[in-house]
DNA sequence: CTAGAACTTCAAGTAAACTTGAAGTCAACC
DNA sequence: GGTTGACTTCAAGTTTACTTGAAGTTCTAG
């Protein structure tokens, strides 16, 4: 009973914490797969749990489940990942965290001295600056293209 | 034609970087409100373009909107914010905009060098830890009441 | 005063990430 | 070998945060 070679949906779910029907959710949209038994039930192999677990990782920052389809892609189909796999795929994450850690970071100072101060002026002031919120992390820069910057400059004085 | 005391909706629309259709659901939701002309169209006051900016301001931080309707609730309903109230609510985020970033710094550390260094080996993982994801944000510590922790731990060598 | 742009409501549609339920099959234990 | 729990598929429902479209009204410039 311990450590079992393949697991089965409930373990695989009971061990990651995520729900069975997610699971099977996560494999019709390809992030996962799993061998089947004679009786076509489902068999995963042990480095799916990884595989769960970076899931989850991936959705704590903030990507969407297609971007970590698209990121898995670049693993290996057949043979398990080896930790080279996923170092490339930690080093293509790890900039797009560390961006969104940033504009986070510059959101909490903002919150502070912008709402926080009482200057009511909201001239330059990037919590009010449309730009800011280039931080959806998985495309890259989409949003700094279409210059929406300095397009909630105002006067002064709002309430 | 300089600072209009009264925006419309496309004014708003336009200095906020947020669509029309989006105010209308911001106002059906009760985030923010207008007064209306005569003939029925809406005029917005002047700090309701920072109610938007907060509210931008929030989902970037990852809080739903009826969190942020919840916090809402404590600005006056009749006269604009005064910088207090603005702070009230500021300091109130800023907690847990503080642990949003930490959780990810945390989730960033552990990209590299659990994921990263080939440490296959998942005990003790943060990464690998559902308790992590307790970073939904707004209510507090949800996650961390029903100890999903070390669930995930298992022996070794997956891959 | 009239054309056209901008506004109104309301219903329905969309996308992501799942969950739920029905109806049936498989596996494990005594 | 039977029964109970775990599994299967498939369709439909859920939530959040909107967008789109239709059908009609109002505002503003000429």
């Amino acid at each position: 009973m311990t450590m079992p070679d393949r697991l089965t949906i409930s373990e695989l779910s009971g061990r990651s914490g995520v729900a069975p029907s997610a699971l099977r959710y996560y494999e019709s949209v390809g992030l996962i797969a799993a061998d089947r038994t004679s009786g076509n039930q489902r068999r995963y192999r042990r480095s799916t749990l990884r595989r769960v677990a970076v899931i989850r990782a991936a959705q704590t920052m903030g990507v969407p489940l297609a971007t970590v389809a698209e990121a898995f892609a670049a693993l290996p189909g057949q043979r398990d990942p080896t930790a080279a796999d996923w170092e490339r795929l930690s080093r293509r994450w790890r900039t797009a965290l560390d961006e969104r850690i940033h504009v986070l970071e510059r959101l909490r100072d903002q919150l502070t001295s912008c709402i926080g101060c009482g200057c009511l002026s909201l001239e330059r002031c990037s919590l009010f600056n449309p730009q800011d919120r280039a931080s959806r992390l998985g495309q890259g820069a989409r949003y700094l293209l279409g210059d929406d910057s300095a397009k909630v400059v105002d006067e002064s004085r709002d309430r």
